[in-house]
DNA sequence: TCTGGGGTCCTAGGACCC
DNA sequence: TCTGGGGTCCTAGGACCC
């Protein structure tokens, strides 16, 4: 493996927006994950937010709290989007081993300068798809010679030069992947931090937090700590066999992160696994027994996921139900089946048909949060119309009249009669419907 | 007054076929 | 009549990521 860069976009959803419109500069925004304003969480937080206590993922209740003059601001993912392939372009330019880990964060693989060439570098494609945020922590000085480093300090200039001076990035310079990201986390924002070894690595993991790294979340980071595992020194001592007896395989995983050690290679986005799964959810604005408002909810989100497979090109097999309710004293409780079909579909009505009769068998007839569905085991779509049958014929074109409109006119702007008079769940707003809320 | 929404991967256990 | 083993598919649940 030769160097790897990790590039993470500084509160990108606000520095986006703040890029664009030069009234938000320097002040403290929360970017909001949908067109609403109740029961909803910051996607990003500007880093004048963030000084103020904001942090990603708060609910805006709190971070109104925290900070009653932060501004709120409705996410608009095209934007992002189209920004994300402007930078995505300019790494390209460095090497073809480019992996997309999110909307905002990737690696990148420069060839080893001194042994021979382990890749042979090949033709790629040049769109770019893909696609969600984030942030860190403190300090550590580098080396100014590392390779990589020029390329580090030249990629920045061209985001700044060529997308604006307020979209910023923090680079991590490393061996692998799990130090270079671990690196770039450290300072924050604009920073360039190179972890040159393994010496170096572990200097570095021995003042981390064990969740500092990505692959421990909160659960495996309680787990460790009741066995008595509170940073990394003390999981080095553990044994390999001790670790996979508690967590399997993982175990591996977590002996290897002590040591600084990770050999997963970055995977170039031309070679990207096809989608898995095509999902949607939605939090309701109150929780409600009402099986009427359930119903319409979830019709419209096995209609929005239709559309997307049919958008991909895709139809699946098994169609994923799931719901939460906060009824229990106020601690989520939730539920969920899955039923694969004998035929592949990417028909809204028919994954509805489906996923109510599996909500009807789990539900347990208390207050409803949360519903959501999610098809998977997905195939490519049969480019040819196979429809002999004059009404599936029928259903086919009323699917792509569907389709063509609301991708024109926003979501929803065409519906089913059954989907009147319902709770609004959108994709992509609809200038034309009167119900959206506000906008900044 | 109250933690959204988009995904991924892994494991265990059961059914079923050969 | 009793029984094994390999392989695949499906489901539930848990964990992680941004």
């Amino acid at each position: 493996m030769g160097t790897i860069l990790h590039i993470d976009m500084n509160s990108y959803f606000a520095s986006v927006e703040q890029q664009a419109n030069p009234r938000l500069r320097g002040k403290p925004i929360g970017v909001t994950g949908g067109d609403r304003l109740k029961r909803t969480v910051l996607s990003t937080a500007s880093i004048e937010a963030k000084r103020l206590g904001v942090k990603t993922g708060m609910s805006l209740w709190e971070a109104k709290r925290v900070c009653p003059n932060l501004i709120i601001v409705c996410s608009d993912h095209e934007k992002y989007l189209s920004v994300t392939k402007r930078f995505l372009n300019i790494f390209k330019d460095y090497t073809p081993y480019l992996e997309v880990f999110s909307i905002d964060e990737c690696f990148l693989e420069l060839p080893s300068l001194t042994g021979p060439a382990t890749r042979q570098p090949h033709d790629y494609p040049t769109t770019l798809t893909r696609v969600g945020p984030h942030h860190g922590a403190p300090r550590l000085v580098s080396p100014a010679s590392f390779p990589g480093v020029d390329v580090a300090k030249q990629i920045k200039a061209r985001l700044k030069a060529e997308l604006g001076p307020h979209i910023t990035c923090s680079i991590g310079i490393s061996y692998n992947k799990l130090i270079a990201k671990l690196a770039g986390s450290l300072k924050k924002p604009d920073g360039l931090v190179v972890i040159p070894d393994e010496e170096t690595a572990l200097k570095v993991l021995d003042e981390a937090s064990l969740d500092d790294v990505c692959g421990i979340g909160s659960r495996i980071k309680r787990r460790l700590f009741q066995m008595g595992i509170r940073d990394f020194k003390d999981l080095r001592k553990v044994p390999k066999e001790c670790l996979m007896a508690s967590f399997k395989s993982y175990g591996k995983v977590l002996y290897n992160m002590a040591r600084g050690t990770d050999y997963t290679p970055v995977i170039p986005f031309y070679e990207k696994q096809e989608i898995k799964s095509v999902g949607h959810r939605h939090t309701l604005e109150e929780d409600t027994f009402n099986p009427e408002s359930i119903r319409q909810t979830l019709l419209k989100l096995c209609e929005l996921v239709a559309q997307r497979l049919r958008s991909k090109n895709l139809m699946g097999k098994t169609i994923h139900c799931w719901y939460r309710s906060s009824a229990l004293g106020g601690v989520f409780y939730g539920e969920g089946m899955q039923q694969t079909l004998t035929h592949l579909s990417c028909d809204g009505l028919e994954i509805f048909q489906h996923s109510w009769q599996i909500f009807q068998n789990i539900w347990q007839g208390e207050k409803i949060r949360m519903i959501g569905v999610a098809v998977s085991n997905l195939f490519p779509n049969k480019p040819i119309n196979l429809s002999w049958l004059p009404e599936e014929k029928k259903r086919n074109i009323i699917l792509q009249t569907l389709d063509t409109v609301n991708n024109k006119y926003g979501d929803f702007t065409l519906q089913r009669g059954i989907l009147l008079k319902s709770e609004v769940v959108r994709r992509k707003p609809n200038p034309f419907l009167s119900d959206r809320r506000f906008k900044i």
